[in-house]
DNA sequence: ATGCATGAGTA
DNA sequence: ACTCATGCATA
C-alpha cells in the first residue's frame, strides 16, 4: 500500500536538523539564535498536537570574521530604516475591502493591491499588518538608537500620506507570449542602480555572492528572510531565501526579489555591528493539510505519467490517482508542482523518474521557449566548473522497485 | 534543501 | 482548473 499521509508529529522527534553540510543555514536559523518563540508558540491554535522542542544543544561556532559568536546574537541591519520605501504603506492607508471570511489569520501574507498599474499575474508582495504585535525579543540597542522595531513603527506612521514604493518593485518585466522574442535587457547600469533586468548570469553571479557574504556576517536565511520583512514590509521565509540562492525559482521571480536582497545586503554589511533578531512570525491559525509522503515506487509512475502527459486531464487524473490510491487533488497538485519544477531555472533532474524509455537527445526537455523565460542562456546547466549538483547516485537504475 | 500545499489572479 | 509565488513541514 502507498504510504500516504502519515502523521509522524510525535514520532518524528527524534529528527535530526543537523545533516546539512552547508554548516549555518537552514533550520537552524529558527533556533541557532536563541531566540524563544515565545509570542508565536502562545498561538497554539494550531493543528499540531504537539510541537517537539528537541533543543540539542548545538553551538554555532562563529563563523563571523569578528571572532564572536554572531549568529547566536544574529545580529541586524535593520537600524537604519528609509521614510518610504514600503510598497504596501499605501496599501495599509487605504482601507480596501479585503476578503476576510474566515477567521484564520494570514498575517504573513496579505492582497496588496497594485492600485494604479496592470499587474501581469503578480499577487506577490506580502504585506502582514499584524505581524508586528507579538514580536519582541531581547532585541538590544547597539547605539542607543533605539529599537529597530520601535523606528520602524514610528516611520510607518509618519509616511502613510506619502507613498514612495520600493527602489523598483514594479519591474519591467513583460513577458511576451506573444511575441517570439524580446530583447530583455540592455546595458545595465553598474554605477549602482541596476534596475534593468538582469540577465541570468546576472543573477547567478548575485546569488553566489550573496550567498557568501551572508555566511560570512553570520546569517541564516531565515535571518534574511525577516530582516527583508522589517526593513521593506515583504516577509519572506528561510525557503524563499534558499531557493533564491539556489536559483530554484523563475526567471521573472528572482528578477523581483533580487533589489530586495541587494538592499539587505549593502545595509548588512555596512552596518558592523549589530543587536539581535527578532522572532519569527511562524505559521499559526491555517490548519494545513499534512505533508503527503509520496512512496518512491508512486513517484516514479508518477513521473513516467508526467514524460508523456505533464497535463492531463481532469479526468486522468482521477483514474491515475486512483490506480495510484492516491487521492485525486494530491495527484493533481502534484502535476502543477512538477510542471512548475520544469519551469525553474535550474533544471529538476529527471530524476526519480526513470528515463528507462528515453534517448538521450529524444523528446524530453522542459517547455523553455513558450514565454518569459530567458533569452538565451538557460542557467543551471551551462558552462561552469561544477558539476551537476543533484543526480543523486542511488536514483538511477532502480526506484521502482519498491520496498 | 525540498516535497507537498495554499491562494491570488487568470483564463 | 491552471499558473505562479511562496511557505510549512519534513528529510
Amino acid at each position: 500500500m502507498a504510504a500516504t499521509t502519515y502523521l509522524p508529529a510525535s514520532s518524528a522527534v527524534t529528527t535530526d536538523l543537523e545533516g546539512n553540510v552547508v554548516g549555518m543555514n537552514i533550520v537552524g536559523g529558527y533556533h541557532s539564535s536563541a531566540s524563544p518563540r515565545s509570542a508565536a508558540d502562545a498561538n497554539e491554535m494550531k493543528y499540531l498536537p504537539q510541537h517537539h522542542h528537541n533543543h540539542h544543544h548545538h553551538m554555532a561556532s562563529s563563523p563571523s570574521p569578528s571572532g564572536h559568536t554572531a549568529v547566536s546574537l544574529s545580529a541586524n541591519p535593520w537600524v537604519s530604516l528609509q521614510p518610504g520605501a514600503d510598497p504596501w504603506t499605501a496599501s495599509m492607508g487605504m482601507h480596501h475591502a479585503h476578503h476576510h471570511h474566515h477567521q484564520d489569520v494570514k498575517p504573513l501574507s496579505q492582497p496588496a493591491e497594485m492600485m494604479h498599474h496592470q499587474r501581469q499575474q503578480q499577487q506577490s508582495m506580502g504585506s502582514p499588518h499584524g505581524w508586528h504585535g507579538p514580536v519582541s525579543s531581547a532585541h538590544y540597542n547597539p547605539g542607543g538608537a533605539g529599537s529597530p522595531l520601535q523606528q520602524y513603527h514610528a516611520a510607518m506612521n509618519g509616511m502613510l500620506a506619502h507613498h514612495q514604493a520600493a527602489p523598483q518593485l514594479h519591474h519591467p518585466l513583460h513577458r511576451d507570449m506573444q511575441s517570439p522574442h524580446h530583447p530583455q535587457h540592455s546595458e545595465r547600469d553598474v554605477s549602482g542602480g541596476e534596475d534593468e533586468t538582469p540577465t541570468s548570469d546576472d543573477l547567478e553571479a548575485f546569488a553566489k555572492q550573496f550567498k557568501q557574504r551572508r555566511i560570512k556576517l553570520g546569517f541564516t536565511q531565515a535571518d534574511v528572510g525577516l530582516a527583508l520583512g522589517t526593513l521593506y514590509g515583504n516577509v519572506f521565509s528561510q525557503t524563499t531565501i534558499c531557493r533564491f540562492e539556489a536559483l530554484q525559482l523563475s526567471f521573472k521571480n528572482m528578477c523581483k526579489l533580487k533589489p530586495l536582497l541587494q538592499k539587505w545586503l549593502e545595509e548588512a554589511d555596512s552596518t558592523t555591528g549589530s543587536p539581535t533578531s527578532i522572532d519569527k512570525i511562524a505559521a499559526q491559525g491555517r490548519k494545513r493539510k499534512k505533508r503527503t509522503s509520496i512512496e518512491v515506487s508512486v513517484k516514479g509512475a508518477l513521473e513516467q505519467h508526467f514524460h508523456k502527459q505533464p497535463k492531463p486531464s481532469a479526468q486522468e487524473i482521477t483514474s491515475l490517482a486512483d490506480s495510484l490510491q492516491l487521492e485525486k487533488e494530491v495527484v493533481r497538485v502534484w502535476f502543477c508542482n512538477r510542471r512548475q519544477k520544469e519551469k525553474r531555472m535550474t533544471p529538476p533532474n529527471t530524476l526519480g523518474g526513470d528515463m528507462m524509455d528515453m534517448p538521450p537527445g529524444s523528446h524530453m526537455h522542459p517547455s523553455y521557449g513558450h514565454h518569459q523565460d530567458m533569452h538565451g542562456s538557460p542557467m543551471g546547466q551551462h558552462s561552469h566548473s561544477h558539476s551537476p549538483p543533484m543526480l543523486s547516485p542511488q536514483s538511477m537504475g532502480h526506484q521502482l522497485t519498491a520496498h
